[in-house]
DNA sequence: CGCTATATGTAGATAGCCTACTTATGAATC
DNA sequence: GATTCATAAGTAGGCTATCTACATATAGCG
């Protein structure tokens, strides 16, 4: 998949991959990977930026933790996050709604 | 809808609505609002450039004439939009099902 | 004469994602 | 003990498609 694809939406699917509960973003980017069946592979630099900024909106907290010697930030979805997964759910099915009836070819074309 | 949603999409949007025969851009966007349902309102300054740009791409090959005085740059499908469009198609199929698949809820949580 | 619909376009800004790079630890391999 | 891989988190700089706002022009209506 062309990644520049995700473009606007990644977001929701960060936010959908917290909702099962708290991670960092390694492993949110492994997630990824894993609930697309290995067709969403992000990078890093997409990923990081991502969740800071996801942050300073205050859609997720992030806390420090060391884990097996390891930094760690792990993000938890906030109560404005749910809510924003929730509208960020309600705008993709009307954007793909409306993609389908514009890019289906013409009806009834024998 | 929020506009800047179709990013990397309006190509094949655009693409999409020419396959019925060729179409002028003014035309163009006001198939766009038809076919959504009018959820789909497009600036010009987003159709005019995208129509420039695919004509350079020869996805779509323009020609002017003039109607009831006015001006009119009419586009029509190449052989090569065509194609392209079926790969926008394919890359729309792809794309829905891995974001359906990673924000749909995670499966039964009772 | 002015307003609206039709019709095409440009200029500049924004923003999100990408590529490439940096830093660091633990575990496995040579 | 040295190298390499997996884990883990980031930054810097660039790209480019889309947006906002503006500019231009004709036809038709009141």
């Amino acid at each position: 998949m062309k990644p520049d694809a995700v473009r606007g939406h990644l977001d929701g699917l960060i936010l959908a991959v917290l909702e099962d509960g708290p991670r960092h973003g390694y492993a949110i980017i492994e997630a990824l990977q894993a609930r697309s069946g290995g067709r969403l592979d992000l990078p890093t630099g997409t990923v990081y930026p991502a969740l800071r900024r996801l942050e300073r909106a205050a859609l997720l907290s992030g806390s420090w933790s060391t884990v097996g010697g390891r930094e760690r930030r792990t993000y938890t979805l906030t109560r404005a996050g749910r809510h924003a997964l929730a509208g960020q759910r309600a705008d993709w099915t009307e954007f793909s709604t409306v993609v389908e009836a514009v890019l289906r070819p013409a009806a009834g074309m024998s």
